[in-house]
DNA sequence: ATCTATTTATAATC
DNA sequence: TGATTATAAATAGAT
């Protein structure tokens, strides 16, 4: 904002971005204050440095205090979209979230150890299921890398073969046939092995 | 900030006061995401505007996350006085049970380093392979379980039947024919189905 | 840290 | 709400 506009991305250079960061730090707090005085808001707000330390500021109360009321606030916000309908019973679902976390806590403890021993069979089929779910979330997100990757080379193909059928006019109006465009005619194997989508 | 120097003070009249904060909160949003951005900073910032609505911003992962980390170097300087001393309201430990399965499907996103959000189609490869091999183990302890469990009972098949057998041959050596040994000729089933093997 | 030249944010107004 | 604009604030780069 001074001297120079701003690009937005990591700042390179370690003391200027430390400089910055301490700069930008202030100006942050400060804004957070005055919007929470000005305008009767309460403001929870932290910072960690890259290097881990903490900055933070409450308006009102303490940290803790309105955590809290940010975790309240956000009950019913992040509501799953397939069994909230129903009032399941809650004694049924404290068990079964029990359960689950359990079975995660051991996953965790056999990854690093390899120490399987203590997982029953039900136990191993619920982690299994995760795992599935999992892996099914990444080939999906892989999907979409794809497919973005492929809409970009598709463009380039387009642009590119535009360009060449251009200099290849360019070059037969000039009765330029020394230069025979072996490329022109060149078909790009642009196109992306079924395969791949089959995952 | 232009046209009028500002009072550090509640404003007063509440148009002004919600259209100034609808502005400051979007400054204050954007500032947090520039600092984060420019000096590889984590924040986390939530408003609650006058009316108690919430608005929130976490640069990397969820806020829960945030609020985790920011719990954790904040730990030793917060007393406080929460521990489960009291049988908690279902819905409060439904509500704590799910964060943490959450936090534990994070801690197992970590072992493989860094969320899926950030993550680039070869690391989403690596991951997926880890979790196949992962599952693999899983079918495979599964198996292992399974077979012993089939030991077992095909012992315990093997001495039930010559327990009935020694049984009825004393019945019949005593002749008492009036107690039929109708089980003694139960076909067990003990076999177990072809499908599990199946995984 | 301090100092400007600029860029940004935004108060007032429509 | 959304633009516009004059001006206050914030701050990048230099010292």
């Amino acid at each position: 904002m001074a001297r120079g506009k701003v690009q937005l991305k990591r700042i390179e250079n370690p003391v200027h971005r430390q400089v910055t960061f301490c700069k930008r730090r202030a100006g942050l707090l400060k804004k957070a204050k005055e919007l929470s005085v000005l305008c009767d808001a309460d403001i929870g707000l932290f910072i960690f440095s890259a290097h881990g330390k903490l900055y933070e500021l409450a308006t009102k109360g303490t940290m803790q205090g309105l955590i809290e009321r940010y975790m309240e606030s956000n009950r019913g916000a992040q509501p799953e979209p397939d069994i909230e309908t129903q009032p399941l019973d809650a004694k049924e679902e404290i068990k079964q979230l029990k359960q689950e976390v359990e079975i995660l806590q051991k996953g965790l403890r056999y990854m690093f150890g390899g120490g399987v021993g203590t997982m029953t069979l039900d136990e191993l089929d619920v982690l299994e299921k995760h795992l599935e779910i999992w892996i099914c979330n990444i080939r999906s997100t892989k999907m979409n890398i794809m497919y973005e990757e492929i809409q970009l080379l598709r463009n380039k193909e387009g642009i590119l073969k535009a360009a060449n059928n251009y200099l290849q006019d360019k070059i037969e109006e000039n009765g330029m046939t020394d230069f025979a465009p072996n490329t022109t005619n060149f078909a790009y194997p642009l196109t992306i092995q079924n395969e791949i989508f089959q995952l």
